[in-house]
RNA sequence: GGCCCAGUAGUUCAGUUGGUUAGAACGCCAGCCUGUCACGCUGGAGGUCGACGGUUCGAGCCCGUUCUGGGUCGCCA
């Protein structure tokens, strides 16, 4: 045998009847009729062909095969008499003149069935990946990832961007997320990070003069796991452009994402060109939430004023938003749900009241409002059938809360959103300070490195006294899609007089800002140009894309929730001499 | 680190008020079956009920501890 196959799995079709050909792939089932009868079929990448053996011989030939052993089948190829319009390669089979066994699976049962392994325990997913992934269905996960990963790639050179690596092994820094620490044997005491985000390259590429900057970049932070977000590392579609502004930015995503999500995308219909612009303090009031799902029509109400005379504990001196759902035919059932769902998700109470088609509140809290029915109408604009879902807090608090309430209606009633598409928007205006919880001053709410609307000047306003710091809004942008946060990004502070300012108004100053990021500083103090970016997470993008749940679901070799790589073992114990050469001596492990 | 949920055959699950020998489906093994395609039919093997401790005459079931997995809050500039 020269050749180890001449066609794949999926592309044999009646014009090749008569064929001699030669096929490879991994024995996805075997199915004997007789003892005269048995058809096998072979799985490849491309797709599946059925074998027949008609002779006695081969049949118990083929039931000494394990299944998913992969097999190299020569012979010919045949009309069915009986064919399968569900299969693509249905109309055909081969009849086999020689079958070799290229590598034998010992295991005659599996961790779990190929086919259905989507329904196995994740963990012996996980562990037996190599199995997984031979389901077409987990396999098609990581194909699309590949074509969509190819197509940002191919979109942002046609925007003229320059796809450049930056380091992975690189210096701590000290803001942010836990890094992920290399120790370096030839500095004992030392260590190297893997980078948060290659955020301070790009920068740095701007500053020596690359116009426009991408890179399908990993990411590595030591942080807890969600559903949608990897511990340890993800990858980002990072891009930076000089001489940019925010509507720069906006304008190249807008290009490329539209096209990419309608071609791939489980839903075939996408926002196009502009995406909804909202401020960050009207999508709090409105969505109370800073990625609002757009296909959610719900919005909040205030209605401080009415349930503060209720009487009502919670109530009192406290915001009270409202979420109203008009013609809501919902049981008891699903309103405690929904209740019990929001407040393990926010930690806060949430409450309810409802006026029935007969026009009396009911249910909930309905009785605290039993003299205020007319005024609790006219601030929600109720009608007969409404239901009205209640929280209360702190002003942001209560429209966080509410927020949730708002996205848990709008996921679980039936028709309110429109789910087969994709609803961009950016977030903007993002305040550059708030008051820290823990500390009660002033510090930076997002990216020190964002420049304050009005630049230095802004900043010299607040020095006079002229300006309220927290009225400060930066040039900073959330890229939100069916309520996903897909992506922040930022019109970066170029300007060291600027920064330091910046830094002042937190009670730090220039020595800080050298100290904590000194190339950037340093490069910055040369002339750099203005510059913006961005860098949207590929993993959610697919995600999006594919539908799925979980971030597993569109990562080749994932790690489980914990950061471990159960198939590798990963972390393990290293040698006591791998140890010693890293000048590193373990103790204190409980 | 907190909270919630789950753990029973190779896999997915059922298991009543605590009561005889812990069941089903798929998979696996054997036999039958000449056009199957989730082939079908008959039979068989397969269990430390995650682990430890407790309550009880008796625990898969109740209690405690713990491990593993998932979700979530914290965290993620």
């Amino acid at each position: 045998m020269t050749q180890s196959r001449t066609h794949t799995c999926g592309e044999l079709r009646l014009p090749d009847a008569g064929k001699t050909v030669t096929i490879a792939g991994f024995l996805e089932n075997t199915r004997e009729v007789s003892a005269s009868l048995t058809f096998a079929v072979v799985r490849d990448f491309y797709g599946t062909t059925q074998v027949v053996a008609d002779t006695e011989e081969w049949v118990s030939l083929f039931r000494e095969i394990v299944r998913e052993s992969t097999v190299q089948i020569t012979g010919t190829v045949r009309e069915r008499s009986s064919k399968n319009p569900e299969m693509p390669t249905g109309e055909i089979e081969i009849v086999p003149e020689s079958v070799v066994v290229l590598g034998r699976n010992r295991h005659a049962e599996l961790p779990f069935q190929i086919n259905h392994s989507r329904e196995a325990d994740e963990a012996a997913r996980l562990r037996y990946r190599y199995l997984d992934l031979r389901n077409p269905e987990v396999k098609g996960n990581i194909i699309l990832r590949a074509r969509v990963v190819s197509a940002l790639r191919r979109a942002m050179e046609a925007e003229g961007f320059l796809e450049i690596n930056t380091p992975i092994l690189t210096a701590s820094s000290p803001e942010g997320a836990r890094d992920y620490l290399v120790p370096a044997r030839n500095h004992p005491g030392h260590f190297y990070a893997l980078p948060q985000a290659p955020q301070q390259f790009k920068q740095l590429l701007m500053t020596a003069g690359f116009d426009k900057y991408f890179q399908i970049a990993p990411c590595f932070r030591d942080e807890d796991a969600r559903a949608d977000r990897s511990p340890g590392e993800f990858y980002q579609l990072d891009m930076e452009m000089a001489f940019a502004t925010q509507d720069d930015v906006f304008a190249v995503i807008e290009a490329v994402f539209p096209p990419i999500f309608s071609e791939f995308g489980t839903y075939s219909t996408a926002s196009s060109a502009p995406f909804a612009r909202i401020p960050f303090a009207e999508a709090m009031e409105k969505y109370g939430s800073d990625k609002p799902d757009l296909r959610n029509p719900l919005t909040l109400r205030d209605f401080t004023e009415v349930a503060g005379k209720c009487g009502f504990e919670p109530f009192r001196d406290k915001a009270v938003k409202a979420v109203v759902v008009p013609n809501f035919t919902q049981t008891r059932k699903f309103i405690d749900k929904i209740v019990a769902d929001a407040e393990v998700q926010t930690g806060e109470k949430t409450f309810w009241f409802r006026l029935d088609e007969g026009g009396s509140l009911v249910g909930g809290v309905s009785k605290f409002f039993a003299d205020l029915k007319d005024e609790a109408i006219a601030a929600l604009d109720l009608k007969p059938g409404c239901f009205v879902g209640l929280a209360a807090g702190k002003e942001l608090t209560a429209l966080r809360t509410a927020g949730v309430l708002r996205k848990l209606l709008g996921e679980r009633l039936e028709g309110l959103i429109d789910r087969e598409k994709y609803e961009f928007c950016w977030i903007v205006d993002f305040p550059m300070y708030e008051i820290g919880e823990e500390s009660g001053k002033l510090e930076f709410c997002h990216n020190p490195f964002s420049m304050p609307k009005g630049g230095l000047e802004t900043l010299l306003r607040v020095e006079r006294g002229e300006l309220d710091p927290l009225t400060i809004t930066a040039d900073q942008y959330d890229l939100v899609c069916n309520g996903v946060e897909l992506s922040s990004g930022a019109v970066r502070n170029h300007d060291p007089d600027t920064m330091v300012k910046a830094f002042e108004l937190v009670g730090l100053g220039e020595a800080e800002v050298k100290a904590k990021f000194p190339a950037m500083y340093s490069a910055f103090t040369y002339g750099a140009p203005p510059h913006a970016g961005i860098a949207p997470g590929v993993d959610r993008m697919v995600m999006l894309l594919t539908g799925e749940e979980s971030i597993r679901e569109v990562i080749a070799f994932p790690m489980n929730k914990n950061a471990k790589d159960l198939m590798m073992d990963a972390p393990g114990e290293v040698s006591p001499r791998q140890l010693e050469e890293l000048h590193i001596s373990i103790t204190d492990i409980e």
